[in-house]
DNA sequence: TGCTGGTATCGACCTTTGTCAAAAAAGAAA
DNA sequence: TTTCTTTTTTGACAAAGGTCGATACCAGCA
């Protein structure tokens, strides 16, 4: 079992989740320049997170079932955030504040560790994406992505994905063809 | 004081450097492919981390004086590396492996939260790098990085700061102009 | 002080990716 | 289903950045 797993099984059977809620299509879980310390958990739907560049809306990353979602700078600091949460289809959402999951996370020794290890992860991933995002190549960064979230192309409206992927959905289009 | 101050500070006072080095300007400090969970800490001098993007060198980060260094991704799974890190000029650093700062972070619990603090700093600023690296416009990304780290602009050759901000040199230097 | 190797700048040109408009396809809603 | 909306694809064109070659600049060091 996964830390991502064996954390929602803990809030799940400690019955720690404050409420759940269900969004529409394309209703807003989020916006910027407010503040949001809750981490939800995706039942069913999907939500993406983006931030404004522009009038240009710039996909940070995506929920699905089994995901646990943020607004991540929100989260950490407690300022105003810059992004954007919105679900994609009608979505259902379990969610637990900061302070309830902090008390939760301090309550013993092996759930530092989990949130450790949790935080770890989210470092990780976060190297990965800076690599997609430096790579130059639209094919290579559209591969990169292909080959570590194949799922993603089966869940997510191709024209989201190619905003995460830093190009238009007419290149993204072009890629797939070819 | 901020954490990374408090742990530079804890680390001398408690002796628990295992060593320093000394790199003449562009000698590498590690290479791809190979491992070391080594945290660095840079006394004198610059250093750059990259990865090989098809025999591209794309800039992740630098390190001066009075900042941590690390092969971040093998620092955090122990397998090889995707980085390179280089001497950008004759520099010194000083050296701690993992087990033994894991060891000094789990010797107390006010370690532990400062060990939290640093990881959320790490996060945060990986947010920061990831909304630099989706905006579109090159103008802005340098603005964007000015604001933040206008001494990089001093201490930098300029070729990698544009690499950094996924731009050629002649691109930021007609920036610059402008 | 004057070399020297590495950087920065500049102009001309070229390539890749973005833009726009239209049509086709797919998916949601009723 | 049928309709209506949204997404995807396609082609023609434009433009932003990249490439290349030449020159100017500058810091480190003999």
């Amino acid at each position: 079992m996964n830390p991502i797993q064996t954390l929602q099984h803990q809030l799940d059977t400690l019955n720690l989740w404050q409420g759940s809620l269900t969004l529409a299509r394309h209703e807003y879980l989020h916006r910027a320049d407010s503040t949001d310390t809750r981490l939800y958990f995706v039942v069913s739907g999907s939500v993406r997170v983006f931030i404004l560049d522009e009038a240009e809306e710039q996909t940070i990353r995506f929920g699905y079932p089994g995901s646990f979602i943020t607004a991540l700078d929100t989260f950490i600091t407690g300022e105003p955030s810059d992004f954007y949460m919105q679900a994609l289809k009608k979505t259902t959402l379990k969610f637990i504040d900061k302070p309830a999951y902090m008390q939760f996370i301090e309550s013993n020794a092996e759930n530092v560790r989990l949130w450790y290890q949790l935080m770890e992860q989210l470092i990780f991933q976060q190297i990965e994406r800076e690599t997609d995002l430096l790579t130059s190549s639209p094919v290579k960064r559209y591969g990169r992505v292909l080959q570590r979230s194949p799922q993603l192309f089966q869940e997510i409206p191709h024209k989201y994905i190619a905003s995460y992927l830093r190009m238009t959905p007419e290149t993204l289009s072009r890629i797939k063809k070819s």
